[in-house]
DNA sequence: GTGAAAGCGCTAACAT
DNA sequence: ATGTTAGCGCTTTCAC
């Protein structure tokens, strides 16, 4: 409708006044007479003004716009990494942008290329599983834009990193399955690059050791596609081997519920003859019958976190201030349901039963 | 490092020439000496220039980016629907801003006073279901910002929007369940308010009628509140009745996996003596036991189709054009599984068995 | 208390 | 083919 949206000048004409003393009078300066700033902006109202932000965000060289890469966003854990980012983010103002991988190094890549072009304030970033090299990441932080690594972290570079511990909610679901009388315990590892991986596969190598277990290597199948074909496939392996199982941890909820569905067709009980236990407690855990015990990472939170840290080193770095890298783990919790302790150790049947142990 | 980043000026400066020298030389401009050209555009590499972008969007008052508000991000559909747009919008140089308005109207009503600050081209949005006034997205329209509507749409104002057909979807689950000789058919809604709900209930209502189905009140009910606990309750209730259905149509997914249990808690059979099917064909929909039939949207399709047309809107808007609105309704597809045929129908036992219908 | 002037980095129009 | 000028909208500095 109007041909052009209102600015400052428009204000300082029709009043008679300098553009300055309109922008003192808006942005509530010292030096202004009271008189000049009610009609300042009396009239600003009426114009219904609106500041330009390009201008703003031009002479500040800031956007108030948080970046996110992850490798995929039709993803539980994810999803809620982001809700707990875009959440955080919001209460201090600032907007987030998002960019998913789909795990690939070259897509990581560009998406850091075009960040640029909308000059976003910091970075939050969970690694592809493919992205072995770090100096797209390592520029940004020469260019003052700081960078916080969630979840998929390296050790290829400085930065604040927010991880769960991976290490104890795996030693834990490990542990579990010993406490209840379990000896051979199988697993199935995720992707092998990634350190979550890695940890997961090392809690449950010390859980084993800590309880006087030996660590088989026929009882570890790697599953470097996560997918319940892929988990099938290889509990059904696990089942036609002379050392059957007799409890299994998975590195994912979706290989855990292929094992189940596996060890339902092989004619096996759940948990008596083999009990299973996932990990990320994906919404789908409850949903499988018999409901899946997993390890619940605090999503929602690591998020938050990453939120929160970010804008501190964008901050920090505003007001010249040092900024120390920190390395925050939260913890997992274990979420106890049928796949481990059958229907008599929970209470009666409900939709939505288990029990948490932090 | 550098005490600031180097600017066309630097350029300049160090070559004896003029800033818009430099300029024409980088930007591919005509009317620039070869020799001038060469040695400009080899300083800006040895320099490692990069343009400010913060300049350029306030010359061109422009962002390229483009506003997304959705009401939940972790959520089957909608990750999708965003996996979609930023795939879409990326090929364009676009990036995509996300928000959640987690179904609350003034949430909504914030992220869209946010977004000005971050200057975005163009919006995409699936509104709340308790926004009941656009004038926020009206005020955006005057602004020369183009809104595309996406799901959640509305009838309060003129613009683009992208929809699945909800009422065909609905009439084929329907249809389905008819067509397997049930007679006396259920429906579990959605929340009462987005036209999606009312979409798919007037598609059962007319698949009924079409067959010379009566529709019976006592065989609706309304679920405001999409949970597997509110599908439980409203299940065992429709069991208890004299008129028990023998088959139901659930508006989501997550109520039919709650009449699913409702069901198998009852010692009913499934399909036999109740079929079900949902809407949305969520990751746990061949989870459950038995796997749940459902009518799958173009969940991911919608999004790049809402982005695409966003940016046409976008670049009609600069270059003067004028801009008609489109409503795009696209097609569901009916993914039969065993809650409303069994297992004769399909293949052997498979993880992910299923049929098509398009 | 207010105005004049300058500048952020870039590009487009005009002049040479 | 190149330089000069001007301006996008805002804020900051310095005079008065």
């Amino acid at each position: 409708m109007s041909k052009h949206n209102i600015s400052l000048k428009d204000i300082a004409r029709k009043l008679g006044v300098s553009i300055p003393t309109v922008s003192r009078a808006l942005n509530n300066k010292p030096d202004i007479g009271k008189e000049t700033k009610r009609k300042v902006i009396e009239l600003a109202k009426a114009l219904n003004y609106e500041p330009n932000q390009f201008a703003i965000n031009f002479k500040n060289q800031q956007s108030y716009i948080i970046g996110v890469i992850i490798p995929k966003i039709v993803h539980h854990f994810f999803s809620n990494v982001i809700s707990g980012i875009i959440t955080e983010a919001e209460k201090s103002g600032y907007s987030v942008m998002l960019f998913q991988s789909n795990e690939s190094y070259e897509s990581e890549l560009k998406s850091t290329q075009t960040f640029k072009r909308s000059m976003i304030d910091g970075l939050i970033i969970s690694l592809s599983d493919n992205t072995h090299n770090v100096d797209h990441l390592k520029n940004l932080q020469d260019h003052k834009i700081p960078v916080v690594l969630i979840d998929k972290v390296t050790d290829m570079m400085e930065a604040s990193k927010i991880v769960c511990n991976d290490y104890k909610g795996a030693y834990d679901a490990t542990q579990h399955l010993i406490s209840l009388g379990k000896r051979n315990i199988a697993h199935i590892t995720g992707a092998r690059k990634p350190t979550t991986t890695k940890e997961r596969y090392r809690g449950y190598k010390d859980a084993l050791i800590a309880n006087g277990l030996p660590v088989k290597e026929g009882l570890i199948k790697y599953c470097d596609l996560i997918s319940e074909d892929k988990g099938y496939y290889e509990m059904k392996n696990l089942i036609s081997q002379d050392d059957r199982p007799d409890g299994i941890f998975c590195a994912t909820d979706p290989t855990a519920i292929g094992a189940i569905n596996a060890i339902k067709d092989s004619g096996l009980q759940i948990p008596k003859d083999i009990a299973v236990i996932g990990f990320s407690n994906w919404n789908m855990a409850y949903i499988i019958d018999p409901p899946l015990s997993s390890v619940k990472q605090p999503d929602y939170e690591m998020g938050e976190k990453a939120s929160a840290l970010i804008i501190e080193e964008i901050q920090n770095i505003r007001n010249e201030q040092p900024i120390t890298f920190k390395t925050h783990v939260m913890e997992t919790s274990l979420i106890i349901r049928e796949s481990t302790v059958g229907k008599k150790d929970l209470n009666s049947r409900d939709v939505l039963n288990y029990k948490i142990i932090e």
